[in-house]
RNA sequence: CGCGGGAUGGAGCAGUUGGCAGCUCGUCGGGCUCAUAACCCGAAGGUCGGAGGUUCGAGUCCUCCUCCCGCUACCA
C-alpha cells in the first residue's frame, strides 16, 4: 500500500527576506517541518531538509527605496537575522540558502531557458502602467486611485478594499503610483506566460485522483482552482531587482520571483551535496513541502506545472499546509507590527527555545486558524511542561539519588502491574509514528507526553516513598523502571523538543537512542551512574507574561498614534464654481436599511430625498448597522449617475467623512431639517 | 449566489467507512507528600453555529442560512 521510499527531500517555504521571522510563520511551517525532519533522521532515514532566505520581488525594492539603500542591503540584513535566529532556535536545516546565491541565479537562469528554448512559454505583449519619476513599471496592486463604483480614493489596481469590487487600472480614476505619487503612463511591454491550462490533465490526474489523501484545505483548495480553469501565469516581471531573463532582448526584465522562488529549493539543494540530483531526481525519493495556507497554488498548481513542464524532475508526495496563528486575538502582522518576533523571544526568554516550540506545536493551526495568546503559552508551560513533562524526571531522578546515591538499581521480579505499563508504554510508538506520518503533529505531541504521563501515574500508584521503608528489593525495580521510562521520554520528545531530550540524556548519563528503542525497557543499565539532577523547566511568573501584554499593548497605542498623525490628504485640484454647481446635495432621511445578502460591505438604503424616496446602495455596512442608519438624516449627492451593484441601481451616494484610520462617519445637519433641502 | 477551509462542555482541540460525544487545560471534591504548592483519583459541565431533510439511528450524509479565516492580490 504505501510506497517505501529510500530518502526524504524536506522543504520549507521560504521565509521573504524583507522582515524578521514571528511566531506565525514557526507554527505554520517551520516547527512542523523540524518535528518531521528530525523524527526521520532518528529513525536513521536518508532525509534532508532545505530552507532559504526568499530575495527577489517588488516588496524588497520598495522597502530599499524608501530607505535610500540597495536592495541586496535589505535582504543582506534580514537573512543574516533570520539564519541566525533559526539556528538558536534549533531548526535542523541541512542547508539554509537564499536566492540571491550565484548557485541559484545559475539553477534559476537554467531552468527558464530551457522551458524557453523548447517552446513551453507563450509571449504576450501588454500595456502596462509605467512610473516614469521612478522608472519602473507597476504591479497592479501599486496604482492607487478613486474607485469608479463607491468613490474612495484609496482603491489599488486590482480591487477597492471599501466595496470589495474587482478592479483593473484602467477602470480608475486619476490613478497615481504608490512608489512615487506620479502619473503612470502606458507603455507596451512583452511577457513569458507559462500556460497552466496546457497541464491542467496533467495536475488533474496527479491531484484529484493520485492524492485524494492531501489534507482538505489543500486538496479543496486544488479542487477548485481546477474546477475553475487554469490561466496562464506571466513568469516574467519588468523590474532591475532579480534574475534577469535568459533570452536576447530581454534586458530589464528579471523571472517572476514566484517562479524563482521555489527554484530556489533545487538550487539550496545543490548548494548542500553534489548527489542533489538523488533527492531531485530519482523516482524513491520522498518529496514534502511545508507551507503555509496562502502558498497552496504556488507549490500545488504552478511549481508542479513548472517540474513536469521542465522534466525529469520528482513530484511532491506531499504538501501539508497549514492554516493561520492569530495573536491575543488579532491577525498577525508584519506592517502593524502586532506578532512576536523569533528574534525577541530568544532575546528575552533565554534558554526556552523549547517552550515556544511545544506550545507552538501544541497549538499549531493544523485543522483552522488558532489563537496565541501568552496566557495560554505561561499555562502550558506551568502545567504541562513543569508539572507533567520536567516534573516526572525531576521525581526519577531525585528518588534514584537519594535511594541508590545516583546508581541504576537492578530490575526484580515484575509485577502484573509493571508488566501492564511496560506493555502501554510500548504502544505508543506505534500510534507515535502513525501522528508524525501523517503531519498531526499535535497529537504526535500529545502521544510523546503521555510516556511522561504514565511515568508520573506509575510512580504515584506505586509510592516508592512509603516502600523504601517496608519493601527496598521492589522499590530499586520500581525505580529501575522509571528510569527507563524517563529515558523513553527522551527519545519520544526529541523531535519536538531537543533542547530537553539532550538535557535529559545528560541527566541520565545516557547516550543518544535510536528512535527503534522507543518504548524499551533497557536503555539504561544497573549499575550505571546517573548525573545530576536539575530543573527540566522553570515556572514563568506572572510577570513576564506581564511584560509582554504590555509590549503588545503599546504596539496597538503606536499603530493607533500613527493612524492620527497620517497625512492629511493633500487638496485637490481647484473646481470652477459653475461645476461646484453642479453637484446637486441635499439632505434625506434613511426610510429603511438592509445588508446586501452575499456582500460584506453593502448596504441597501431606501432614503427619501425630499424629490422621491430612492434605493442607494453604499458601502458602509463594515462601520454601521442598519438599525443604527434608519430614521437618520443623512446628505446625499443626488444627480450622481446611478450605477448597478449587485443587481440593485443605486442612485446616488451618501456622504462620509472618513478618518485616516477608514472609519466612517454620517454627516447630517445639526438640527433636523425638511428633506430635499439644497446643501451648498 | 466567485472559490476553499472552519464553527464540538469555560479555553484549546480529536472525532476514521453514520452506531453509547472523547482528549489536554481550567473548575469543584478527595488522596498522596518522592517531586518545581508539583503528582494521582473522582465529579460537574455539551440540544456538536442555525433551520430543514435522508435513515432504525446523524457531530458525521444532503439542502438552505449565519458568522470567522484564507485565496483570487508577493503577510505562513
Amino acid at each position: 500500500m504505501a510506497k517505501e521510499y529510500k530518502r526524504y527531500l524536506v522543504t520549507s517555504a521560504l521565509p521573504y527576506a524583507n522582515g524578521p521571522v514571528h511566531i506565525g510563520h514557526l507554527a505554520g511551517v517551520y516547527i512542523p517541518s523540524d518535528i518531521y525532519t528530525r523524527y526521520l533522521r532518528l529513525k536513521g532515514r536518508d532525509v534532508i531538509s532545505v530552507c532559504g532566505s526568499d530575495e527577489h520581488g517588488v516588496p524588497i525594492t520598495i522597502k530599499a527605496r524608501k530607505e535610500g539603500v540597495a536592495p541586496q542591503q535589505i535582504v543582506d540584513r534580514y537573512h543574516e537575522l533570520i539564519k541566525r535566529s533559526f539556528e538558536r532556535l534549533g531548526m535542523s536545516f541541512d542547508i539554509y540558502s537564499r536566492t540571491s546565491s550565484p548557485t541559484h541565479a545559475k539553477t534559476a537562469s537554467d531552468f527558464f531557458r530551457k522551458l524557453y528554448d523548447e517552446g513551453k512559454f507563450i509571449e504576450k505583449s501588454s500595456e502596462q502602467y509605467y512610473d516614469e519619476q521612478a522608472q519602473t513599471f507597476l504591479a497592479d496592486r501599486y496604482i492607487v486611485g478613486t474607485c469608479p463604483k463607491c468613490g474612495n480614493e484609496r482603491a489599488y489596481g486590482d480591487q477597492c478594499e471599501k466595496c470589495g469590487s474587482t478592479l483593473s487600472p484602467d477602470e480608475l480614476i486619476d490613478p497615481h503610483s504608490a512608489v512615487s505619487g506620479s502619473k503612470p503612463v502606458k507603455r507596451e511591454t512583452k511577457h513569458w506566460y507559462l500556460p497552466l491550462d496546457r497541464y491542467e490533465e496533467f495536475l488533474r490526474k496527479w491531484i484529484l485522483d493520485g492524492h485524494k489523501e492531501w489534507k482538505s484545505n489543500v486538496y479543496g483548495q486544488c479542487k477548485s482552482w481546477l474546477d475553475g480553469g487554469l490561466q496562464p501565469r506571466a513568469v516574467s516581471r519588468d523590474l532591475d531587482w532579480g534574475i534577469p531573463v535568459p533570452v536576447e532582448g530581454a534586458e530589464g526584465k528579471v523571472l517572476y520571483v514566484w517562479f524563482d522562488a521555489p527554484i530556489g529549493y533545487i538550487s539550496a539543494t545543490k548548494d548542500l551535496t553534489p548527489e542533489w540530483e538523488k533527492y531531485w531526481k530519482s523516482e524513491d525519493t520522498k518529496l514534502v513541502h511545508f507551507i503555509g495556507k496562502d502558498n497552496i497554488v504556488f507549490h500545488c498548481i504552478v511549481f508542479p506545472s513548472m517540474l513536469e513542464a521542465h522534466e525529469g524532475y520528482i513530484l511532491p508526495e506531499n504538501v501539508p499546509a497549514n492554516e493561520f496563528l492569530n495573536l491575543e486575538g488579532d491577525k498577525i502582522s508584519t506592517s502593524r507590527n502586532w506578532a512576536v518576533w523569533l528574534h525577541e523571544y530568544l532575546d528575552e526568554f533565554p534558554g526556552k527555545e523549547d517552550v515556544l516550540r511545544y506550545v507552538l506545536c501544541a497549538n499549531a493551526p493544523e485543522t483552522k486558524d488558532n489563537d496565541f495568546t501568552w496566557k495560554d503559552f505561561q499555562a502550558r508551560n506551568n502545567n504541562e511542561l513543569v508539572a507533567v513533562l520536567g516534573n516526572f524526571v525531576n521525581r526519577a531522578l531525585v528518588l534514584t539519588k537519594k535511594y541508590y546515591d545516583g546508581v541504576v538499581p537492578a530490575c526484580g521480579e515484575l509485577t502484573d502491574y509493571d508488566r501492564q505499563t511496560v506493555a502501554e508504554l510500548s504502544q505508543i510508538k506505534g500510534a507515535l509514528e502513525h501522528c508524525i506520518e501523517s503531519y498531526r503533529f499535535r497529537e504526535a505531541l500529545k502521544e510523546a507526553m503521555n510516556f511522561a504521563r504514565i511515568g508520573n501515574k506509575y510512580l504515584a500508584d506505586t509510592e516508592p516513598w512509603k516502600l523504601i521503608k517496608t519493601d527496598p528489593a521492589r522499590v530499586a525495580t520500581i525505580l529501575h523502571i522509571a528510569l527507563q521510562i524517563t529515558a523513553d521520554t527522551a527519545i519520544a520528545i526529541e523531535p519536538f523538543m531537543p533542547f530537553s531530550a539532550a538535557k535529559i540524556l545528560g541527566m541520565l548519563g545516557a547516550e543518544r537512542f535510536d528512535w527503534e528503542r522507543l518504548g524499551a525497557m533497557d536503555l539504561v543499565p544497573a549499575g550505571h551512574r546517573i548525573g545530576e539532577p536539575s530543573l527540566l523547566f522553570e515556572k514563568i511568573e506572572d510577570d513576564a507574561i506581564r511584560r509582554q501584554l504590555d509590549k503588545l499593548a503599546a504596539t496597538k497605542a503606536e499603530n493607533a498614534a500613527a493612524e492620527k498623525s497620517k497625512d492629511i490628504e493633500s487638496q485637490k485640484d481647484n473646481v470652477t464654481f459653475d461645476e461646484f454647481q453642479k453637484m446637486d446635495i441635499r439632505v434625506g432621511t434613511v426610510l429603511a436599511a438592509e445588508k446586501v445578502a452575499k456582500t460584506k460591505k453593502l448596504l441597501k438604503l431606501t432614503v427619501d430625498t425630499g424629490i422621491d424616496t430612492r434605493e442607494i446602495v453604499s458601502g458602509i455596512a463594515e462601520h454601521f448597522t442598519p438599525e443604527q442608519l434608519i430614521g437618520r438624516q443623512v446628505l446625499v449627492l443626488v444627480n450622481l449617475e446611478p450605477r448597478e451593484l449587485r443587481g440593485i441601481v443605486s442612485r446616488g451616494m451618501i456622504l462620509m467623512a472618513e478618518d485616516a484610520s477608514g472609519k466612517l462617519r454620517l454627516l447630517q445637519p445639526d438640527e433636523a431639517v425638511n428633506n430635499g433641502s439644497l446643501v451648498g
